[in-house]
Order: C-alpha cells, then sequence, then structure tokens
DNA sequence: TGTACATCAGTGAACGCGCGTTCACTGATGTAC
DNA sequence: TGTACATCAGTGAACGCGCGTTCACTGATGTAC
C-alpha cells in the first residue's frame, strides 16, 4: 500500500522534491528572505499556480527548506562522528560543522541566521533543530558512560539555570553532568558564533582565513568539557 | 563657517536625521530587509522622490542605519565600562552587549546577523565596526597594562593564527599578549553565537531564559582572560 | 474487461499590491554684484 | 539695500518590475461496479 504507490502517487513524491531542491538553490543564490514561488515555478517550467498544489504556500515552502536543512546538517555531524576515538570524535563533529556552513552558507544563515521577517516558525523545526545538537551531546555522553570524563569546575550554577539544565539533562542527555551540560551549551554557542562572524564577514581583516582560530576553539572546547587528550 | 550655517543646511541636517530615525523604526518593526524608502517617506509625509535628495539609493540609506547602530552600541559599552573595577568591567561590559542586544534585536540583526541579500558593505562600515571590539580590547588591556592579569596557557598557536593576531595586536591591542589576544576573539565569538541563539529563538525549551546562563558565560569568560577575580 | 464517475494535476488569466528609481516641473532659498 | 541669476528641496506622475494568491477551466489518472 506505501509500497505499490500509483503513478500519480509517485509523480507527486518526485515533483515535490524536485521543488524543494529548485526552491534550495535559489535560498543558497539570493538567500532565504527572496524565495519566490515564482521563480521557482519559471525554474521547473511550470505555472506559479500549480506550486499550490504542492505547497499551501510559500512560508510551508519555508518550512520543509528549514527541516530539510537541519537534517542535512545533523546527518553530516552523524557522519563525521562515526569512527573516531573520544576526543577525535569532538574535534571531527566541530570541523564537519564548520565545512558544511561554509560549503552551504545560505542554508546555514537560513536556520541560524536572522529569521525570515514575517515567518513564525512552525513545531515541525524543534526536533530537526535539536537533532543537530544532540550529535554533539552524544559524544559527550558516550565519554561520561564511559567514565573517561575529566572532572571539570565550573563556577556556581544560579538555581534557574540548574532546572533549566536538569530539564534538558532528563529529556535529552541522561548521564552528562550538569557542569558538562553547561559547558555544551557555552560550547554550542561559541561554536555558533565564531562560525558565524567568519561567515557573515566579520573577521575580516583579522582572523581570516579562520582555519587556524576556529581549529584553537575546538581544541579549548574539548579541554573545557574534559574530554581526555588524544 | 560650520557654524554659522545657513537655514537650508540646518534643515536639511535636521531631516537627514529625520529619515534615519524614521528608517530604523521601520527595521525596528520588520527587519532590515523590509527596509522599504517609500514606506519611510510616507511616515515623513513627503513623496518618495524626495529621499533621493538626501540618499543616492536604499543601500546608502542602510549602511547609514548600520554605522549608526555600530556607534551607538559601541557607546552604550564605552558607558557601561566607565566606573567599575577591573573584573567588573568586563563582567559590566557584557551584559550591556546583551542587554543593548535584547532592547534592540533588529538593529543587533542588522549589524551581526544575515546580510541583506544584494546589499554589500562598503568600507565605511569597517571602523564603526571595530569600535564595538575596542571596548573590549580597551578593558583587557588597561588590566595587562597594570600587571594584573593573571598568565594563562593556551595550546601552541598555528603559526598563521599567531600571524593574524600579531597585526591586530600592533594595529589594535599593543600590551596585550597573543594569548590573551586569542582568547578576547574566542570571547567575541561565544558572546555574539550566545546573544544569537538567545534572540533568535534557539534557547526556546532549554536555557530560556538565559539571563543566568550567560551570566555563567560572562564569569568563566573573565576567567579564561586571566582578568583577576572582583 | 468495460464503463461511469470522482479525484486530482496543471493551466493561464487576473487581482491587487508594493517596490526602486527617473524625470520634468515649481517654487523657495542663497549668492554675487 | 536691491536686483538677477544660480542652486537646491520637494512634487507628482510615470516606468517597469516581481510578488503571493485565487479561480474557473481542461484533461488525465484512478476507482467502484
Amino acid at each position: 500500500m506505501a509500497a505499490i504507490r500509483t503513478a500519480r502517487a509517485r509523480a507527486r513524491a518526485e515533483l515535490t522534491e524536485e521543488i524543494k531542491t529548485a526552491a534550495r538553490c535559489h535560498v543558497a543564490e539570493s538567500g532565504a528572505a527572496a524565495l519566490s514561488l515564482r521563480a521557482v515555478a519559471r525554474e521547473l517550467g511550470m505555472a506559479s499556480s500549480a506550486l499550490y498544489r504542492y505547497f499551501p504556500s510559500r512560508d510551508d515552502l519555508l518550512t520543509a527548506l528549514i527541516v530539510d536543512s537541519y537534517a542535512a546538517l545533523a546527518t553530516t555531524l552523524r557522519a563525521a562522528d562515526r569512527e573516531a576515538v573520544p576526543r577525535e570524535r569532538w574535534v571531527a563533529v566541530c570541523h564537519a560543522w564548520r565545512d558544511w556552513a561554509v560549503q552551504h552558507p545560505h542554508e546555514y544563515a537560513l536556520i541560524y541566521g536572522t529569521p525570515v521577517p514575517g515567518y513564525r516558525a512552525p513545531h515541525d523545526t524543534v526536533q530537526p533543530a535539536a537533532d543537530v545538537l544532540l550529535v554533539l551531546v552524544d559524544v559527550v555522553r558516550d565519554v561520561a558512560a564511559a567514565g573517561a570524563l575529566r572532572p571539570i569546575e565550573v563556577p556556581p550554577l544560579a538555581p534557574e539555570l540548574v532546572a533549566q539544565l536538569e530539564h534538558v539533562q532528563s529529556t535529552h542527555a541522561e548521564g552528562v553532568p550538569l557542569p558538562v551540560l553547561a559547558r555544551l551549551f557555552e560550547a554550542f554557542g561559541q561554536l555558533l558564533g565564531t562560525i558565524t562572524l567568519e561567515l557573515f564577514g566579520h573577521f575580516v581583516g583579522s582572523v581570516d582565513p579562520s582555519g587556524p582560530f576556529y581549529e584553537l576553539t575546538v581544541v579549548e572546547l574539548a579541554d573545557r568539557l574534559g574530554l581526555p587528550e588524544s
């Protein structure tokens, strides 16, 4: 029933993919804010009104692209994560993140840049967004489970922060000590900030090209997380 | 000659400001990408073509806004920096940064978010952008000059990174040791990343509201820079 | 297997909108003598 | 101080553009009997 699909159903699935692919190209060239149904339709050689058979509105197409971009990033990170000793896993995943961003700057901007004006992210994007972070969490959790995590010292955590982190811990990061979890969020901010600054041109004239600087950042983050030396 | 201005010159200066103010409002409401000369003209009750007497194009108006936003942020940070002992200076400046961002989210997005599609930043924006960072640099440099900086350990720096940092050191940060300068850039990335994640909604469901988390980040950064305990 | 009807993909014209920019113009302000 | 000319601010109409979305339609595909 799901396997034996009618010609219509197969054509529909294929065209849906083609529309998303064309839209992704458009985003990669002109940015998400400029995404236009008409342009996509033009590229596919069909009437713009035909797209409404596949996506009820421009925003729904945008949502689909965002979900896909998160998924693509998460998949890339997972791939980088496989085969590597603990510390190298961290380094590999972090570099995979930057590489993906450099190779797909507009998709990166689509998910981590300024939200598109007038667009309200639906709930569909929450899980894909979390999946990306979970790659980082998993690296650390596996080390923790193996008892190889070096103890780290952090300043006392405010009660509100403890509550927030405990919630994350119980739902997504069991076995990761709270101080490490706090450092993981710090790492998230630092990685994203560093990549963003490079991509959006704020390092021009200082630490650009930023390969060596990013490398340093990643290594120091591994230290601060208590990951063992490679 | 600069003081005794004609009525025309005074009117011109005032209207230029009014245009920028109206444009800023527009950016604060709908974002930079949606900035429209016609909307600004409408708000001022004048013909849209009249704006071309003041700004040769939409992009020039955008540039003026960007320069102003950098300047406003730098001024805010400077104000926070005054009166405070060394370590508190760092904390005060970092919190002023976040506060400004939270209070002016669209201006923040204007300078640190996704670049506006089709817009190419002219050279006029370089110095204002640097001025913001120099507030952070100055805090650390003053402590270094007073000999109060705790020595810090960083992994060996790649030769290319050393060259980049030495260039920055010689032009903007004399007296700041290279490892500290590297950490300053890391701090820049981490602060910007953390603020961006909060502002763009990526902390919803985890460390949101992010006050306590940001506080922790700032304090740890001070440690890593070798700033003395308060 | 064949027919009758329902479903759906895709079309093309149209609505109504807002945009950046140009241009010839009017009338006020400034300047040189 | 008064006049003649040059400069400049602001107008309003127009050009040409692209957009999202709707709607009545044709014709092909799928389904029930």
